[in-house]
DNA sequence: TACTCATATCAGCCTTGTCTGATACGTTCG
DNA sequence: CGAACGTATCAGACAAGGCTGATATGAGTA
């Protein structure tokens, strides 16, 4: 039901005043940025940004377990923040545009300057 | 347990080797990527990005229950993407950075080319 | 002071997303 | 072809985050 960029991409378009801007694509935009939201994800960006690492690399440089990094890879692979190859019997993967750290290190820039209230941000029973 | 800016940034720092980008913050940078993680808050802050507004005036606008808006805004006040003044009985809300639309905007342009993938990201069990 | 308006917070429910351990798949090597 | 390796997927349990309707707060007004 959700799952077409047409019938998302269209659906503003049924009467209202068309903003300024860009009629808005807020949830695609939502699910792009929920792709950053998380460190593991983070992480490995951050790893792949220096150099095309297998997902046993990832796995040993993390620290993690593997299907969890496997998983993360497949949400990036999804959201076209990564592509791979094959080598012999692994895979490597690496960024597919060099805007992503980009984006990362201008929303660190901005992080700098408030990072006191994001790590204080504690609404009642949820953060933030 | 995780909620001090100065226990998280010092960490990493307990004899590891230092990366050469920034020893990465990447629980606080994926909070602060959650932030905008939903339609909701980057609506507002399209609007925002506009002109001042007021609570009742993004209400309207958004043609969204007021708790709902409210609690988007208290996080996005949490996490300083926005600032507020008091005009007679309302309140106003601005952005506090003009950088955010720029974070926005990048990452829109980079959404532009894979949303396929983003749209039809849709893993097993979960979503991107 | 009592009242009204604008906004903030609450509690309960539900959805979305993450982790773990086990298992399946495909490729390479013997 | 069969075994081993590297990676992907699964199912179930659990936590984080969002929504709704009701209520609290607090500045302005009568």
């Amino acid at each position: 039901m959700t799952s077409s960029v047409e019938s998302y991409l269209t659906r503003s378009g049924s009467g209202a005043f068309r903003l300024p801007q860009a009629p808005a694509e807020p949830d695609l935009l939502a699910k792009y940025f929920r792709g950053l939201g998380d460190p593991t994800r983070l992480r490995i960006l951050e790893l792949l940004s220096e150099a095309e690492a297998s997902v046993g690399d990832l796995v040993a440089r993390l620290g993690l377990a593997q299907p969890k990094v496997s998983n993360h890879l497949a949400c990036l692979r999804w959201c076209g923040f990564v592509a791979w190859r094959r080598e012999r019997r692994t895979i490597l993967y690496r960024l597919t545009d060099e805007r992503v750290p980009e984006l990362i290190a201008l929303a660190r820039g901005l992080l700098r300057d408030n990072a006191q209230h994001v790590a204080a941000c504690r609404r009642i029973d949820r953060s933030c």
